[in-house]
RNA sequence: GGGAGCUUAGCUCAGCUGGUUCAGAGCAUCUGCCUUACAAGCAGAGGGUCACUGGUUCGAACCCAGUAGUUCCCACCA
């Protein structure tokens, strides 16, 4: 092995190794996992949505699976990570609506099956992209596992859990008040609905009053707004006033006791509608009277049904004002907001308007401001069946990583809502019930199967022209089965896949779908297979700028992964997202901390480039004390350093483990190791020295690797002839070997030597070619003779003497209660020094007031642990010892 | 409106059983170096009233109470 440095290139270039080694790893199948006697290790991806390109959350999340599978899979388990996608039915479904518009072509036009074939083949066209981005990023899932909720065998799961829980009395069919999105055109479920705070105006409307059969004219009504014959009612949409169909007042409420069987009259419909009274409504709010509207607002809604009022359905699905509003037609919910409030403004009904702060919902999805709308849904009965999911995080056989969420998750599943299920929508599994013409239903799986079950219930019905329910499911409904779909639980409840890899391991996800995602897996985890889906959820952070706003489309804030990637390196990159992200904790992500990624692969990469460089003596030679003290301390600091990071892995403390990583390779390893053994330019170095150096490098590779799997690849087949299977991605994780304790203090004094020597050199602007002698006031036979030579190398030291005297002339620093000499001859400021000493003395004398204080307080002495008060003593008598020492030199000092 | 969390160096965060890992890390900053692996680097240095107030304790960043700020979750006040 000659000297290479030269061909060797200065900075690390990722753009060919990374696809190279990325090829050769599938190549080689080292990503598939099939059961055999090894334990396994088994993640199940979030699916992204299929249409969705990468962006900085499954950067982040993509990640910490990969570390966690690749570290899993070294250290000897059956690593299985499972990929897939999700079919998204809103978001695909908008994405397909889109594209046909620009084509022309509108959704109503066609048939169901039309417009299925064109999302399947957008599907096809679009549906693997993030897949091959997470390739990019070096994630070693098992593609020949591959799965999308869609697939046939998931459908047929879907459908078969739909009848399942429907036989089973959890599922059932309503009209409720539900969640609407006007522009996806679907329900949504409460999950779904993120309210936002926003500014609105807050009308005061007056309505005028009449009697039950008083005589509505132009002129009464005139009349009664100019005299104030009126009831104000104030709200924030105005445009649900032609939907109204009562003002509620608080029984209680003096101002209007007076008005009962009285009636309020709408204004521009003039309907007469009843004032009701309700101890729902707040009595100090606007004007403590309340315009009811039951068909757009819950509230109003739950009153309409408890007193029995008309519901007039104003909005259109399409959030356009219907023919039932008789005005406004076909206009925009709030075009009409304003139009109308000009309007009533003219026509004199309006008292005044003012700012107001209230939180509306918007579709998750679409961000379309929902609209509450009464309809048919599907539902399932949450109660009975989450029970086992909640106590199962409650006992801890389930663990939320960090488990600040699990509370946050008993709220959620202590007041669970009924799940709407079904959504209007084409793209996704359709609801598998069946309807004669007179509307009544059963649910089966086929359409045969669904006349057998007419024939036995009622053979007077007509099953000539049975049709399906035209519903999907929510697409959550198809996620809730993934850990045990992926594995054809449900089709071959019994199959080896299923048995061996369920209950998975780890989920690693992010917190917003808790309830959405993790809480249902859980469920469902329990009623199929009365097992838990997986034993830990790792719950990351939300990735924001460094404004802390989360990244978004909308904001233009979010980097383009795959362009991060193309300038930092994928192990740049990757590095850089674990940087700073606890468990749980948001991520602020700024482009720096991929640049320090990137600094760390160009440092290793630099290692490499020493070490190759290096010329090997041809015979093996006996090790010098400073070689051979090297080699022994990085054994022992590489255990040591092993040990610590293991245990945060263990405790899925992701930045910790890599910063200890980080910190093992880049002070011990180059910092300190590398610098020690270093030969002198032009000389070959020991070839046992070599050896283990080589022997250091490639356990260090190891363990880097999962966090930068491409260049540890690329160097642990650079630095030594091997085979093409003998690969870093499948060797062995190093073992914690015992390490002597002693020793690294021993190695810790020796560190704090050479960096006292060379603060002198700094502060007193020697350089660091200039030699200086070193002096050490002990008996030679208690020196770390091993650690002599090397403090000679690295501090440029011609000779160390030891002496029992002070020396004159010199600069001195003590360490552990020995006393070091650096002469500097006429270079000495005695002035300085003494000042120098005056203060360590100075501080020194604070230190051991404080510790006499404690010792002389006999509360702290009878109290106190004992090893508490002999550490204190130690304390004392060390500061004493240090001060006299200290004392003497500053007495020597002429 | 209800609940939970957070507040430690300029920034991002550790700090696990109250006391030798107790005031830490990385980055950033400052000073000096193009030293023969690396200026994407090396060496050195300076940064903190542990949000505030009180309590418990021999002893508090840590336990308790309150206050302020902040984030998130849940919830049907127009």
């Amino acid at each position: 092995m000659s000297n290479t440095l030269q061909d060797i290139p200065k900075t690390y270039d990722p753009k060919n190794t990374e696809d190279k080694w990325y090829k050769h790893w599938v190549d080689n199948g080292f990503f598939r996992s099939i059961p055999d006697e090894r334990e396994p290790y088994t993640i199940v991806i979030p699916p992204p949505n299929v249409t969705g390109v990468l962006h900085m959350g499954h950067m982040l999340n993509n990640t910490i699976q990969d570390v966690l599978i690749r570290m899993k899979r070294m250290q000897g388990y059956n690593a299985c990570w499972v990929p897939g996608t999700d079919h998204a039915s809103i978001a695909t479904e908008a994405k397909v609506v889109a594209l046909l518009k620009e084509q022309g072509i509108k959704k109503t036009d066609l048939s169901r099956e039309d417009f299925l074939k064109h999302a399947w083949t957008w599907k096809e066209k679009y549906g693997g992209i993030i897949l091959k981005q997470l390739e990019k990023l070096g994630a070693s899932c098992d593609w020949e596992r591959t799965r999308f909720t869609m697939e046939d065998d998931l459908s047929e799961a879907v459908i078969d859990v739909f009848i399942d829980l429907y036989n089973k009395g959890y599922i059932y069919r309503g009209v409720r008040m539900v969640n609407w999105d006007p522009q996806g055109l679907t329900a949504v479920s409460d999950e779904e609905v993120i309210h936002k705070e926003v500014n609105s105006k807050l009308y005061y409307c007056n309505y005028p009053l009449f009697d039950k059969d008083e005589e509505v004219t132009t002129d009464t009504i005139t009349n009664k707004l100019k005299t104030g014959n009126c009831i104000t009612i104030a709200t924030v949409r105005p445009e649900t006033i032609l939907g109204d169909t009562a003002v509620c007042v608080h029984p209680d409420d003096e101002r209007y006791k007076n008005l009962k069987g009285k009636f309020a009259l709408i204004p521009f419909v003039n309907r007469k509608v009843p004032i009701i009274f309700d101890d729902y409504i707040t009595m100090e709010f606007g004007t403590g009277a309340l315009k009811v509207t039951p068909a757009h607002d819950i509230n109003d809604y739950n009153l309409g049904v408890k007193h029995g009022l008309e519901v007039i359905d104003t909005i259109a699905a399409d959030g356009k004002m219907s023919e039932a509003a008789k005005f406004y037609i076909g206009e925009d919910r709030f075009t009409v907001r304003k139009k109308i409030a000009k309007d009533l403004e003219e026509a004199g009904y309006i008292l005044k308007v003012e700012d107001y702060k209230n939180k509306v919902g918007y579709s998750e999805r679409t961000d379309a401001v929902i609209e509450p709308k009464l309809s048919m849904q599907w539902f399932l009965k949450m109660d009975t069946i989450s029970k086992p999911a909640l106590d199962a995080v409650l006992n801890g056989e389930v663990k939320l990583i960090p488990e600040k969420f699990i509370n946050t998750y008993k709220h959620w599943m202590e007041n669970v809502h009924d799940w709407c299920i079904s959504r209007q929508l084409w793209w996704g599994q359709q609801i598998p019930a069946w309807y004669d013409d007179k509307g009544n239903f059963v649910v089966a799986k086929t359409k045969t199967e669904a006349e057998a079950k007419f024939k036995i219930q009622n053979s007077s019905f007509n099953i000539q022209n049975l049709k399906q329910d035209e519903d999907v499911l929510d697409t959550w409904f198809s996620s809730w089965l993934w850990p045990i779909s992926v594995f054809d639980g449900f089709k071959d409840p019994d199959n080896k896949d299923i048995n061996y890899y369920y209950p998975t391991n780890d989920l690693i996800t992010a917190p917003e779908i808790l309830f959405f995602w993790v809480a249902r897996m859980l469920i469902a985890g329990y009623e199929y297979r009365g097992k838990k889906p997986f034993s830990n959820v790792y719950l990351t952070g939300i990735v924001r700028d460094k404004q802390g706003r989360k990244m978004s489309k909308q904001l233009g804030n979010s980097p383009d992964p795959i362009d991060l990637m193309a300038k930092y390196s994928a192990d740049g990159v990757r590095v850089g997202m674990l940087l700073s992200s606890p468990a749980g904790n948001d991520l602020l992500f700024d482009e720096s901390y991929c640049e320090q990624g990137r600094n760390f692969a160009n440092k290793v990469w630099n290692a490499f480039r020493l070490i190759k460089g290096w010329e090997v003596e041809p015979q093996s030679q006996p090790l010098s004390l400073g070689e051979g003290g090297s080699i022994e301390w990085f054994e022992n600091r590489f255990n040591q350093a092993l040990e610590e990071i293991n245990d945060h892995y263990s405790k899925y403390r992701m930045s910790d483990a890599l910063m200890g990583t980080y910190k093992l390779v880049w002070d011990d390893f180059c910092a300190w190791y590398l610098e020690m053994i270093k030969p002198e330019f032009g000389k070959p170095i020991s070839k046992t020295v070599y050896d283990a150096t080589l022997n250091f490098f490639e356990r260090i590779l190891k363990v880097m690797h999962p966090w930068m799997p491409f260049i540890t690849e690329e160097i642990w087949h650079l630095i030594a002839e091997r085979n093409e299977k003998d690969c870093i991605i499948i060797s062995k994780w190093p073992e914690v070997k015992s390490y002597s304790e002693s020793f690294l203090i021993r190695f810790n004094e020796f560190e704090q030597t050479v960096m006292s020597i060379r603060n002198i050199r700094a502060s007193k602007n020697i350089s660091p070619k200039e030699v200086l002698t070193l002096s050490i006031k002990q008996s030679e036979n208690d020196a770390d003779i091993e650690f002599n030579q090397l403090i000679q190398k690295l501090c440029n030291i011609s000779s160390i003497s030891y002496v029992s005297d002070n020396v004159d002339n010199a600069t001195s620093f003590l360490i552990n209660g020995v006393e070091f000499f650096i002469p500097l001859n006429d270079k000495i400021d005695v002035a300085a020094e003494r000042e120098k000493l005056k203060t360590e003395i100075e501080y020194n004398r604070g230190f051991l007031e404080s510790v006499e204080a404690k010792l002389s307080n006999q509360n702290f002495v009878s109290r106190a642990k004992p090893e508490i008060i002999a550490n204190e003593q130690k304390k004392k008598s060390d500061a004493e010892s240090k001060i006299k020492l200290l004392e003497e030199q500053l007495a020597g000092l002429n």
